[in-house]
DNA sequence: TCAAAAAGTTTACGCGCGACAAAATTTAAT
DNA sequence: ATTAAATTTTGTCGCGCGTAAACTTTTTGA
């Protein structure tokens, strides 16, 4: 339905001010900010937007800004359907503050991740919002992208480096399910990995621990030997190991995190091990993160939930205001939520 | 180590090539593709390259480009395991063949399909790889893009969008699996929603049919309501149901896909039933796809695996002829690859 | 009602690089 | 060594928009 007025097609902010009647510095100001212009204006604009559907150049908008309206989202692993949720989360948190999210995942690797930091660099983010790595990050290459770039970390923390962090409350979380899991059985003993990737699984260990000593309990560590971020696997083969050797500190097995779970409920399925809560079970599990899988392990997995509205919300509120106020804060924040007991059948 | 000889830091190709001793066009040159200038000049350029680390700025690149060198990798769902899978195959083809990825997700929404497919537009991209939601697809719009930027479509295929599809012979995998099922057992029913998002679905269905009458068998069709992109709900829900029930058809079931299977699953330990190949098991369940999960279920899933890496890189390599020639193919290719058979132990 | 403030217009410049043409240089080939 | 071919250099233009300054119009508020 558009008129070629200008005997042509709309490709320009100048043909755009043309045919539209408003001029392209007016234009200018309301593409970077549509509340920048008078009421009035913006709707004539919106008017002339709906016959023409004209949208500028963004190679052109982002060449002499100084920042432009990206805002990077770092997650450590994409397929990891945890990360993919909270990644979707944020997003559309982004998206809706009117910038541009830029999603990257890391694949498990501190190559891809700084990698992805460079990549981030050349689009000139006003923000980052990163999920680290962790233990393996290159905390120094890390910290060198956080002096030039607004970063908020969120998931895992890395001591010292970006703005800010949001996580979950790993003290609070585990303690928790430890109290559920006593409360209600044989106290529980911990699986987790020998050399954790994720600087949370270190957390959660001491977490266990002082809460097991609180209850006047002696803490029990199962270390799962295997790196990478093929969690599930890891959680199977020694899962498996641990239980046929039968020298399983207990009947209750609480996990660093659930994808270590799902695979431990698996290696106890294949054992022949009931588990669950009867009295008739061999074996309770429970794990941590309330992973979108959790629900349909066999049986149901019992775990802690990480708040991922409010680790999104704020992580996001807090890079819109330090980009807002164009200014690091202070001194580094760290928000951290509560988790909440997620109680079904495997424990 | 970098040498201020221009006084200052080197920010454009200009002072680049001041520093460099390399003129500015044939940097230019350099950039846009490395194996466009002699061997020694682009020696030169590597070694200053080393010294002062200069990028160029990719909006002013870009900016006058008439093609980028930025490649779309649409995928209908990131949280899908599946799918973040292969788009990381995908996105290293593209990185490998010296182009940018552009990785967006449609969270199952064709709204957001569409609206990745405008905002790929602003990037210009040299080509996109598509992975269409498939029937809630809006057809039209993606015919529209497809006729701006060379696209190839995987996975799901929508009759004559995209200049090339490249997925899985539904019809050859299918058969393979109810063949195998056929003689292993008790002929399978199939088990799908009954407005199935995916395309494949019901091709899928048409190869059940098909497979079972050249056996001389009966198809029995078990049709799960719900739609979305929530499958293992949708396949624990009405498992539960038609389990509960007592109105399977048989002993068998053969999903449509994995994440339907691993609601199954869920559904029948749920109930009690034993699935398997043992003459105690109540039940025996497959899958196809061969889903990053399916090796965690209780029981592990027997399931038909696609062959990810070739689809990957037969719809990467077609983009990448495409390009090349700067040509539309004359006809719509489709290529399809086979399904090889993962026994495991749910059937 | 009238002046001050806010918003829009006109004009003009520059960003960093792609693209091209013509001249100068290097390399390859006879 | 000489010529042709390939490559690089010099120089120049323009992309589409951000942005600043000076000016004009509209809105606001007492």
């Amino acid at each position: 339905m558009s008129n070629d007025l200008a005997g042509g097609t709309i490709r320009t902010m100048d043909d755009f001010a043309t045919v539209s009647g408003i001029s392209r510095p007016t234009l200018s100001k309301y593409f970077n900010d549509p509340q920048s212009v008078r009421r009035s204006t913006r709707a004539r604009i919106e008017a002339a937007l709906e016959r023409y559907d004209y949208r500028p150049n963004i190679y052109a908008m982002n060449q002499n800004r100084r920042l432009t309206k990206n805002i990077g989202i770092v997650v450590p692993y994409m397929a990891d359907p945890f990360f993919a949720e909270i990644a979707r989360n944020v997003e559309s948190l982004v998206i809706g503050a009117g910038f541009q999210p830029v999603l990257l995942g890391s694949h498990g690797s501190p190559e891809q991740e700084i990698e992805n930091l460079n990549n981030l660099r050349l689009v000139k983010p006003a923000g980052v919002l990163l999920a680290p790595l962790g233990r393996a990050s290159d905390a120094g290459r890390i910290a060198a992208f956080c002096d030039e770039v607004p970063t908020v970390t969120f998931d895992a923390n890395i001591e010292g480096i970006g703005a800010a962090f949001v996580g979950s409350d790993n003290a609070q979380s585990v303690g928790l399910i430890v109290d559920y899991l006593c409360r209600s059985g044989e106290p529980p003993a911990f699986f987790e990995m020998e050399t954790p990737a994720n600087p949370n699984a270190n957390k959660r260990r001491k977490a266990y621990i002082a809460a097991m000593e609180r209850l006047g309990l002696a803490p029990q560590l199962m270390l799962a030997k295997g790196t990478g971020w093929d969690f599930e696997e890891i959680g199977f083969r020694e899962g498996s190991r641990l239980l046929k050797a039968g020298n399983l500190p207990g009947k209750t097995i609480l996990c660093s995190n659930d994808r270590l779970a799902i695979g431990v409920l698996s290696a106890a399925f294949e054992a022949g091990l009931k588990v669950g809560i009867g009295p008739d079970c061999d074996l309770r599990v429970a794990g941590h993160d309330d992973h979108p899988f959790s629900r349909y392990t066999c049986p149901t997995l019992t775990t802690v939930a990480q708040d991922y509205a409010a680790i999104a919300q704020t992580s996001a509120r807090i890079l819109f205001d330090m980009i807002d106020s164009s200014a690091r804060p202070g001194m580094r924040k760290s928000e951290l939520f509560d988790g909440k007991l997620v109680l079904r059948r495997s424990a």
